[in-house]
DNA sequence: TCGAAAAGTATAGATGGGTG
DNA sequence: CACCCATCTATACTTTTCGA
């Protein structure tokens, strides 16, 4: 049976921008969101409204302008010359308009907006848990689109908010927060190291390494195996770290992985920590967040919430 | 209180991919 | 190639909201 969706007026955070008989400036946002995602459902989706309800504000937009703005194209849609000068003109328009109104007052315990997150493993398997258990406490209306990875936009191609990962990102309407450096270790079983306690990168090259995917675009261990040399020592590619301890307890190979990785091993096999003999010992954490509008009430909490909470491993 | 307009539901129609 | 199914937009009609 499908629950019944009561029409309801736009979240807390919004401003209601019509003028009546004139333009209804609301349809600014319905409008560049259908410009980003090219995709009338998935705008609805983004902008918590219907398809018929988005489809009808932009047929609204076309009345106005006098023009198709979007043709259908196969199953979705292409913009027509006027919507690409209209989303220039809007965008210009939408950053003066920011600037003139003093940023909304945001209610975290109220809203029920979607934010959504791109986190790369292992910081999920540490942030993630904490992260949700805030949220359900403080901002329990709040819905978090977690993706795995290292990249600004989720599979699905939708815009991430913010990146948790080991890369800075520099550019407009980027913010980049440095959360902490963590701390790398070599991983072997516990009767691996005994016969070379000293080890140089050489050496340390000449052991059989389990590594995490080089596959993956965004692969954690891609950083130590940049050269044809240092990948021949690799002997096991798997999908995570965690079941790279797996595999690293149970035989002759070593991994590279963050300490506080290790101290999670509490109940597996027994494993020993190797210093490693490497340039890069450290990497530093950070929080990355994308927006349109830097003074976003709602973008500036959630930003100052992450980077409290993942302040440390 | 009432009417206009926005946003809802239901559904028709177009398109594209998979399959026999 | 035909058919089926999933996906996506547009339209008809209903419900809700809000300003006069």
């Amino acid at each position: 049976m499908s629950e019944k969706i009561i029409a309801k007026r736009r979240p807390e955070e919004d401003i209601n921008l019509r003028l009546k008989d004139k333009l209804d400036l609301n349809l600014i946002p319905v409008f560049s969101t259908v410009m980003q995602r090219r995709n009338i459902t998935k705008a609805a989706q983004v902008l918590g409204m219907s398809q018929p309800a988005v489809s009808n504000a932009i047929s609204r937009l076309k009345k106005t302008f006098g023009d198709p703005l979007f043709v259908r194209q196969g199953r979705g849609i292409e913009p027509t010359p006027r919507a690409f000068q209209l989303e220039a003109e809007f965008q210009q328009a939408l950053f003066l308009i920011h600037n003139v109104f003093p940023p909304a007052h945001f209610e975290p315990h109220k809203s029920s907006r979607v934010f959504t997150l791109a986190v790369l493993n292992p910081l999920d398997t540490l942030f993630l848990p904490r992260i949700y258990q805030y949220i359900h406490h403080h901002a329990p209306g709040i819905r978090l689109n977690v993706c795995s990875g290292q990249s600004r936009y989720t599979p699905d191609g939708e815009h991430v908010d913010f990146m948790l990962g080991y890369e800075s990102t520099m550019g407009e309407n980027i913010v980049n927060r440095l959360l902490f450096e963590d701390e790398m270790v070599g991983v072997a079983k516990k009767t691996w190291g005994q016969n070379v306690p000293l080890m140089t990168e050489s050496a340390f090259y000449r052991a059989r390494h389990a590594v995490v995917s080089l596959k993956n675009s965004d692969s954690f261990s891609a950083i130590w195996y940049d050269t044809p040399l240092k990948r021949s020592a690799i002997a096991y590619q798997g999908q995570c770290l965690f079941s790279l301890l797996e595999v690293v307890s149970r035989t002759n190979l070593i991994a590279i992985m963050p300490t506080w990785v290790t101290r999670r091993w509490h109940n597996g096999p027994e494993i020993i920590q190797l210093t490693l003999p490497l340039a890069v010992k450290k990497r530093a954490c950070y929080l990355t967040g994308y927006t349109t509008n830097p003074d976003d009430p709602g973008f500036r909490w959630m930003l100052d919430t992450l980077t409290r909470i993942c302040q440390k491993p």
